[in-house]
DNA sequence: CTTGACCCTGAAGCGCGGTTCAGGGTGTAG
DNA sequence: CTACACCCTGAACCGCGCTTCAGGGTCAAG
């Protein structure tokens, strides 16, 4: 059985986020020892990086809940999570859109700019006193 | 002279965030009215939907601060300015190529999906068990 | 028997860019 | 004279994912 600490280092988070993550019911919460120290059974690491993983490639929590049920209920098919995976890649390709449209935008200007010219006559600036972005 | 609704209505913003424009410093105090009501001259206009299109490619509202201290700056140079636009494409690039890792992953994890399957055989919830994503 | 690392709780704070709320005054059309 | 749209202020609140703080108890080593 795993201290709160233990499960923090095995599972690269702070002991602050795994008693977030309790309070917010990612984690069921672990017995008690008799000094009230949460005592953890050595799954409860999978369950964490499982958490973390979700999180890099996009999940919020919130997603990472829905997942964990999904997972858990019987029944539950792997389209059901197919669709989340999907939806959340559009996301992201919406989130890279609109990264991209700034990025050209910045590129542009940036080209045209002279170092030594005085900000008044600075491209930059002048696009952003007289373009349309959108 | 323009009230505070007037300059809302043709910036584009609301009402209350022109005046959280005036606390963070980013648009100057107006003159008031006997009344009390701001009085703001056309320009202000143009300064807010400088503010608004620097947003639309990235910049902050602190950042925005800068750029507007370096356009006021006699003395500051294109150079300034450009090392700006070319710091927030760099933070932007950072951020697209985050998103399109996570996208890469959920592409190639959902692409082994077979909908039918049940959620216990699901290789999205096999790869969040088991795989490293960095 | 003290030191230091660990554990507990509840509440508050952070950044960001506003929005919302409570509680008012003002201006004008009908 | 009464709506109703507009304006004012200061303070609190939102989401998100924690972190920090205040104020304690526990446990192992030396």
């Amino acid at each position: 059985m795993l201290n709160i600490g233990d499960v923090a280092r095995e599972s690269g988070v702070s002991v602050e986020a795994l008693r977030y993550y309790e309070r917010q019911g990612l984690v069921a919460a672990p017995d008690r020892d008799d000094n009230g120290y949460r005592l953890y059974r050595p799954d409860a690491v999978a369950r964490v990086r499982f958490i973390k993983r979700a999180q890099e490639v996009g999940f919020t929590l919130s997603d990472v809940k829905e997942l964990l049920a999904l997972q858990a209920r019987p029944g539950a098919s792997c389209g059901d999570v197919r669709m989340r995976a999907a939806g959340k890649m559009r996301e992201i390709e919406g989130k890279i859109a609109t990264l991209q449209r700034m990025k050209t935008f910045l590129e542009a200007w940036t080209a045209q700019c002279v170092d030594a010219a005085p900000a008044e006559r600075c491209p930059v600036l002048d696009a952003l006193k007289n373009d349309e972005t959108d």
